[in-house]
DNA sequence: ATCTATTTATAAGG
DNA sequence: TCCTTATAAATAGAT
């Protein structure tokens, strides 16, 4: 028979024969185009995989060294004086071999959190896993309502003080036009812009951009252009 | 019109241009197909490319430096000789440093995975963890449910086993009666256990300890005591 | 960059 | 792992 082949979605394949088959299959075709790049283009290409259970496979267009050696020139900004040469070298081999280790185990941890490498577990470990996850996920799915509702909150909080805000401002805008209307029709007004008092009225007016922040509670005083002006 | 594509050679494209854009196209084929293989097979995957105008590209599955050190530490039989004391540390300060680095991030995104030091991430970021954590916990959940229902079908064959073991074992039982039955009743009959033949019908009789695992299929024959004995 | 004719890579099944 | 085949994906050449 054939294969009746169909798209594949890229995600971790979960059967281990098929993922054992897959990896080989593709490793092959990786490594062949990667050679193929390096000399079509005369590019220097380094290519490394470990294999799910560890195996090491290389290419190197060059000397893999090299290309490690330029990848890290090119990588580190930060230079090391090199002057007092390893003699003061505080760390030694055990507590680098210990980091190593540690940081070993934490991948690990961390893979299996996210649900890879689990097949070498127990139902038990499954089941602690399960409870970790559980809770983990508990935790933020809490943590994101409160930073959610905190959200609202403030939200909700500014809009109060605009509405606040707004109704001074109204308030202010009423007293002022019944200033004027007392100030009786022959005194003189210049207006400094094309604005007529009636359109303050309006709560949507556009506020001036000064107050870039709208936390601003008392900007009420200082809108920077005149509300009206009588003429 | 489109192209009336031919297969090209494997060799140093010489006309500029088309080296260029063949290099953009296929460095791209090729980051695409190392990020496949590290996530469809679970392989950690290193690439690293230099254009021949020396411009860097790289793609790491992990991090880059844990990869390149975990190719040092395999392609490295070499080991160190202990004589000069330090002076020969393979390992410096800045590689252990880095590990430290990796660590520190290690563990930290561990915490979060359980639900700790969430309140510094935005709501975006806790997202993303909560997806991570939901889709960890349903690998959890499917690979203990597999796990389990392998523990029962494994069960469930044992079962079959012992069942079928025990109608031949019946079978031999009443085979065997029917035969004493024919001797008569004047032959002496010694019992060198204390077990008539009839209790060995009973479906729950103790099996003798000799087949200490029980995938065992033909006991029947090897009980390692006699069932009868003639005078 | 975009468009296709073609070549390649590869999933599925033995 | 290798082989086969149908099909998906990459890409050379041209616009």
């Amino acid at each position: 028979m054939a294969g009746k082949r169909e798209r594949i979605a890229i995600r971790r394949i979960d059967n281990l024969a098929a993922r054992q088959v897959t990896f080989s299959k593709r490793r092959r075709g990786l490594f062949k185009k990667a050679e193929e790049l390096s000399i079509l283009c005369d590019a220097e290409v380094g290519l490394v995989v470990f294999s799910a259970t560890g195996k090491l496979f290389h290419f190197a267009s060059s000397s893999m060294n090299q290309i490690i050696d330029r990848y890290d020139s090119h990588s580190k900004t930060l230079q090391k004086s090199e002057a007092p040469s390893q003699l003061q070298s505080h760390v030694d081999d055990s507590t680098c071999a210990r980091l190593r280790e540690e940081l070993v185990e934490a991948s690990l941890k961390l893979r299996q959190l996210r649900g890879e490498e689990l097949q070498r577990l127990s139902v038990q470990q499954l089941q602690e896993l399960e409870k970790t996850l559980e809770s983990g996920l508990g935790s933020v799915l809490k943590t994101k309502s409160q930073k959610i509702l905190d959200e609202i909150d403030g939200l909700e909080r500014k809009r109060m003080q605009l509405i606040e805000e707004n109704s001074r401002l109204k308030e202010q805008v009423t007293r002022m036009a019944r200033m004027e209307m007392q100030l009786g029709a022959d005194s003189e007004v210049v207006y400094e812009e094309g604005q007529s008092s009636e359109s303050v009225t309006n709560a949507s007016y556009p506020r001036p951009s000064a107050d870039t922040d709208d936390g601003g509670s008392d900007t009420s005083l200082s809108l920077g252009l005149p509300l009206f002006s009588s003429k």
